[in-house]
DNA sequence: ATCAATCTTGACTGATTGGTCAACTGTGTT
DNA sequence: AACACAGTTGACCAATCAGTCAAGATTGAT
């Protein structure tokens, strides 16, 4: 009886799976509206019908890729725990942004489409998670500038600052890659520019020196 | 005979360009497929049938707007001259490229949703324009380093620090707008995120000292 | 006044697409 | 074997939208 449940239960699980990872590189893509039932249900391998079996509308879907990628973000956002060694928690975000970066490159660009087009969907998380999180660490970082630990900057563009050179990796790869002769990143090049991005933004912060 | 062509000249150009503004304005909003004619005729104040007497197709219409702002996006690359005092070149295409995004969000939302969408349109200007000044760039950075005037680092990993955290504030204005208590960044706000990724990223790259 | 050219516009059309539906399949339980 | 129920699927429909068209308005030159 429960066996049953729980058999059915796993079918379900494993086609949602399979139908969010399709909607959301095809939504990373095409956007929302440039997306369509159809090739999404063609990436999932499935029959159209059978994707509006498991989500009932185009919009339904599409919350619930963009609810996934928050959560990741949001897992990212923990490794920025309160520390008073700034550059070792800056260093820890950093690298754990430009991972996302590169392994989670769709979740980033259906993102990055959902907020330039004013956040329809998810401006409540906005709102609520990304407000509390951002002056939590707003906050942090105050602190840090309080103790002398790194110079006096607004603690907000520094953020913006680090969001923004992180996620260009993920959502501007099409450019990356033209610029570096239509190839991926290598290993090497991801490892670099990481590197990069942490090494000039810590020195920028402290007028000592790097490290 | 001359002056009927010139007359009629006006009337088209001034059209063209209340039609070309609108569609930046409704493109930026919804993105290429999320836009209508409808739409755009309307933000337009004409019919639609008026706009497609103008340009022919979307796609041509879409090709328009990008190209516009590709050519806004150059004339800031200007800025960045050629000079031996790094300190000046940056300050003035930093301060240049945050002027545009606040002054152009819709032509940088516009580019940034081509760009993560793969670029179908544009991928000619990827290749070629924004090679070729990449390239130059680079080289001119290099100098730099080798006459020890900034650290050693990637310059192509720095020119991507630069677009990405001035762009940021255009693409991203909703998520910046909403964590500023939903309200616009006032002109005290904007000079001071200017001067902090200014002094960020130039301390950054040279040890000794700021400006 | 006449004419030719540009410009304007409401009405229409064919194609696309989100969503529905009813028939069907497979599986495990009794 | 009979049944219940989750899952599958092709065919269909109503709405939307890019683009067309043909009839008319405007303008300026002769």
């Amino acid at each position: 009886m429960g066996n049953l449940k729980v058999a059915k239960a796993h079918i379900r699980a494993e086609n949602e799976r399979i139908i969010l990872d399709a909607a959301e590189a095809i939504f990373a893509r095409h956007g929302f509206r440039g997306s369509t039932m159809q090739m999404i249900a063609d990436q999932a391998n499935l029959p159209k019908a059978n994707v509006h079996y498991y989500f009932a509308s185009k919009k339904e879907l599409y919350r619930r890729v963009v609810e996934q990628i928050f959560g990741i973000w949001l897992q990212a956002a923990n490794s920025f725990e309160q520390s008073d060694n700034p550059a070792e928690a800056l260093r820890r975000y950093i690298e754990q942004k430009m991972e996302i970066s590169r392994l989670r490159k769709n979740g980033s660009k259906v993102w990055a489409n959902e907020v330039i087009n004013g956040a329809p969907i998810i401006q409540d998380f906005l709102e609520n998670q990304l407000t509390e999180w951002t002056d939590g660490r707003i906050e942090m970082i105050q602190k840090w500038i309080d103790d002398k630990k790194i110079r006096p900057i607004n603690p907000r563009w520094l953020l913006y600052m680090i969001w923004a050179t992180t996620q260009h990796y993920a959502d501007f790869t099409h450019q990356v890659e033209t610029l570096n002769a239509a190839e991926p990143l290598s290993k090497e090049q991801w490892e670099d520019a990481t590197e990069t991005v942490f090494q000039i933004i810590w020195a920028g912060l402290v007028p000592k020196s790097g490290t």
